[in-house]
DNA sequence: GTTCTAGAAC
DNA sequence: GTTCTAGAAC
């Protein structure tokens, strides 16, 4: 299986792998080191066809994407071959694609990623669930309908890419930490559930006693992706989140649990958290935990899905990220507490010894 | 998202 | 002195 490598032809970055089938998020942000604000942090979605020796190319952003001089246009696709230039925004930050058998041959190819005007930083990869998956995708697939036609979803590892030692530099790559759900959730050893359009993850630091994650196959990157159409997929996740509950929580009789979404996720690719409100979890460990869960800045899925039926989008209200920095104050009875350990405290009140 | 740690708060 | 938080680094 060929691999195929998105190249930086400013030589900003060193190439980011896309591994054949994967939906890749990529707009202003360390991975590509853009700044430019006219560039959306999600401004691409790019899907590698390494059978076809095709790249599909969405453009996320409002700015306008191209490949070569033609536009793609916000929420339409385009096909990129080798050879085609994209420019990310605006017609700046040109990128090329390559396919090689031998990833390593591609920097020495006259995609002139070598002696770039900028040196390549290393990757970092700091923990077991920054890494992309090296294989299988979902039963449907990561990538949406609309785009190219993809072979078999078994995929070759991304290609390890020489870092070079002569730089400081950091660039962080598609390893990126905020990748860290598209991979957990292609892991068998991390699912709870599947069928052919979510996924059940437990969350790998939860903060409550029960804490799992809900994720569609499809590709999308946050609440603010979703549209009307997405209605029904949501549903159907709430149904699945109800069923795991009723399946794996033994006192699922006893506890409260909330179905919602962060309304500024870290993460990237759409997630519905399905949490216990026991909150009684060591990885629970500082205000802004607290106030994700506890603040309108978790909301409800009947709430987006009540957003979506009404305005075929979701609105997050300004000011949203200041929640996170409000004092703690109790979900249950609503006493402001000082600290965390006294708040570990005082929920021990309320859950009675269970 | 987590980890680490300086320094604020106690 | 210890505890705890907040922000930088990853």
């Amino acid at each position: 299986m060929a691999v195929c490598l998105l190249i930086s032809k400013d030589g900003r970055h060193k190439p980011i792998n896309l591994p054949h089938g994967h939906a890749v998020i990529l707009g202003r942000g360390p991975e590509t080191t853009i700044k430019d604000k006219a560039c959306s942090r999600e401004q691409l979605e790019v899907t590698a066809d390494c059978n076809r020796k095709c790249v599909s190319v969405k453009q996320l952003g409002a700015n306008p994407t191209s490949v070569d001089s033609q536009m793609v246009g916000k929420g339409n696709l385009l096909m990129m071959r080798a050879g085609q230039q994209l420019h990310m925004v605006n017609a700046l930050y040109p990128y090329s694609v390559c396919f090689k058998e031998d990833p390593s041959s591609c920097q020495s190819s006259t995609e002139k990623c070598v002696g770039a005007k900028r040196p390549y930083g290393s990757s970092s990869l700091d923990g077991d669930h920054h890494k992309e998956p090296s294989g299988s995708r979902g039963p449907r697939g990561a990538q949406d309908s609309t785009q190219c036609e993809l072979g078999e979803s078994t995929s070759s590892p991304p290609s390890k890419l020489k870092p070079n030692t002569h730089t400081t530099d950091k660039v962080e790559t598609f390893g990126h930490w905020s990748q860290g759900l598209k991979s957990s959730m292609q892991d068998p050893k991390m699912q709870v559930y599947k069928d052919d359009r979510v996924v059940v993850i437990k969350d790998k630091y939860p903060k409550a006693r029960y804490h799992w994650l809900v994720l569609p196959w499809e590709s999308i990157p946050s609440v603010k992706a979703l549209r009307r159409e997405h209605c029904d997929l949501l549903r159907h996740m709430e149904q699945v989140a109800d069923g795991v509950v009723e399946q794996h929580c033994p006192d699922h009789n006893l506890l409260k649990f909330r179905l919602g979404y962060h309304a500024i996720p870290s993460m990237s690719q759409v997630h519905l958290h399905v949490i216990s409100q026991d909150f009684d979890s060591p990885c629970l460990k500082n205000k802004k935990h607290w106030n994700s869960f506890t603040t309108n800045y978790f909301i409800d899925s009947k709430e987006i899905i009540g957003m979506l039926e009404k305005d075929g989008r979701v609105t997050v209200k300004e000011g949203t990220e200041d929640l996170l920095k409000l004092n703690l104050r109790c979900h249950v009875c609503g006493a402001e507490i000082s600290t965390i350990p006294k708040l570990k405290e005082h929920l021990k009140t309320h859950t009675h010894g269970r």
